[in-house]
DNA sequence: TTTTTTATTAATCATTTGTTTAATTCATAT
DNA sequence: ATATGAATTAAACAAATGATTAATAAAAAA
């Protein structure tokens, strides 16, 4: 693995997508990205010809990432709905707290670049995915409330990433640690299976 | 009202905040502000000193307003719980709706500077509120279903405000305009106080 | 070993950007 | 009408920034 790419290469990438992800695009400059892989200023030009080239090639790489890690789950023909609620809340929040800078930078730069999502393959899988189509079934069996999917979708995405980008504000206002915060995101790991369940059921 | 404030310092606000909304403090440059706001460079720096003490009283302005208007309806002492709760995701989504840049603009520059949150006197309002009181209220009489009002909040502010930050995915993947956007949003006005209910109720 | 290609460096360039200055216009008060 | 202070302008400055160059070192191929 990595076999074509040299140490340098992977240095600059490294630092750049942690600059990016903490810092933004346009606040991240060429020398911080230089003086944190520890490169010299140049070899970023030289191997990504620019500042843009190379961010948008750990755009593509970390969009790419998260969403096939959300099209595995959602795609699973064995397991029921309501496991795969689990399974996606757990994976999710374990993601996002290994990387809780993610959801913030890539709904920002998104709205900035909204063609960029575009390209991804996986992008609208998600509406046809085995997810939506075991709640519809739900629905025509009577089991579920009949509301839009994508209303359905939003609803489980919200409950599950929107806490993480509010991290400062309600760490705040609880005065939680960063420890205690993901403690608090780990206890929704049960809690909102329940809640959209309840949510859906009749 | 503004009787204080001269012409070209309104406007150079207005344009600043727009920009600033779009694009984020670094990406805005002093030159956009001038050339948006139709006034000399020089302006700026002769009214506001710097461009960050251009921001920060944008910030505050922005933020204060912004949560102004939680605050009266969470405390509201004649309204129960349920129509609490009817209101506020009106007044939430009518507000995104008018500033839909509002909520991504906030989180993030509240990620690089959560400081400037705490010297908010409405911030730690929300938790110490009428509408948490209530639900507790709720919960102590049988009615609804124990947990921490912090993920109760949370809950909440998610399913109203996060679909908006993921408004460029919700309308790509959709095939959905501005106006079919946010007529989406509005279902959710009625939607979102019933599903409330049903995660809480016993 | 010698040659050729690749990688790395320090220095430099051309713009951009935030801010300031000095001169000028405008409004207000005496 | 004149003087005083505030508002506005064009020009300039200094620092920062993205990118390039020419020279050198290291690695690979011959």
């Amino acid at each position: 693995m990595n076999s074509n790419y040299s140490n340098t290469e992977i240095k600059i990438k490294d630092a750049a997508k942690s600059l990016f992800l903490k810092k933004g695009y346009s606040a991240t400059t060429t020398r911080d990205i230089a003086r944190e892989s520890d490169i010299n200023l140049a070899m970023l030009n030289y191997y990504f010809r620019s500042k843009r080239k190379l961010f948008e090639i750990i755009m593509f790489e970390t969009l790419y990432e998260f969403l096939s890690k959300m099209v595995e789950v959602y795609n699973d023909e064995k397991t029921s709905l309501e496991q795969k609620l689990k399974l996606c809340s757990e994976k999710y929040i374990d993601m996002i707290i290994a990387e809780p800078l993610l959801p913030t930078f890539v709904l920002n730069e998104l709205k900035n670049n909204p063609t960029s999502f575009l390209k991804m393959p996986t992008t609208k899988m998600i509406m046809k995915s085995n997810f939506v189509a075991q709640y519809q079934e739900g629905v025509t069996n009577g089991i579920y409330r009949k509301v839009d999917p994508i209303h359905f979708v939003t609803n489980v995405l919200s409950v599950i990433v929107f806490p993480f980008m509010c991290s400062p504000i309600i760490m705040k206002i609880e005065n939680l640690s960063k420890k205690d915060f993901n403690i608090m995101m780990t206890e929704r790991k049960k809690l909102i299976p329940a809640w959209i369940i309840q949510m859906i059921k009749k």
